[in-house]
DNA sequence: GCCAACGTTGGC
DNA sequence: GCCAACGTTGGC
């Protein structure tokens, strides 16, 4: 079983969002990025665990888990001309763009901000952490997975 | 709203 | 294949 970190932003999708989806569960559409794309799509597995992250909002951090309950398949919003997602260069037959299904695990009791995740040693090697890393999927250590959970 | 740090695009 | 210009991300 793999860990991951997944962005979203919660004006848009949060932790709750997520919660009172039916079946608690939801596809995550819209990634346009290759590197995000390709972990989803060959890496993922069904079972994995998901950092569910809070980005552009007044306190980023982790916000809850969530587990990865569908592997990789075409992002059909990206053959959707009426989608923000559109992408002409992706089509049915030749998918560009994937995305896996995401279920609700749990709600952390608090949200464990950036600020705070910066502050341990311990973590210093989450890709998070990294100058620059505007990844919005990321795979994360047994290690860090744990210790995040710990801060709750 | 600002802006640093990226990723992508497209001309050459 | 290089790289300038542009667009996006996301913390602050």
């Amino acid at each position: 079983m793999q860990y991951w970190l997944m962005k979203s932003e919660p004006d848009t999708f949060s932790i709750d969002d997520l919660f009172n989806r039916k079946g608690k569960k939801e596809h995550w559409d819209g990634v346009r990025n290759y590197q995000a794309r390709n972990f989803m799509r060959d890496e993922m597995k069904k079972g994995d665990q998901v950092l569910f992250y809070h980005s552009s909002c007044k306190v980023p951090g982790v916000a809850g888990i969530a587990t990865v309950c569908k592997e990789a398949y075409p992002d059909h919003t990206s053959w959707d001309p009426k989608s923000s997602y559109y992408d002409p260069k992706s089509t049915p037959d030749n998918p560009r763009w994937f995305m896996v299904d995401i279920k609700f695990s749990k709600k952390f009791k608090r949200v464990i901000p950036l600020k705070e995740l910066k502050e341990h040693d311990e973590l210093s090697e989450l890709k998070l952490l990294q100058k620059g890393c505007r990844l919005s999927i990321m795979p994360v250590s047994k290690e860090e997975y744990d210790f995040i959970n710990s801060l709750v």
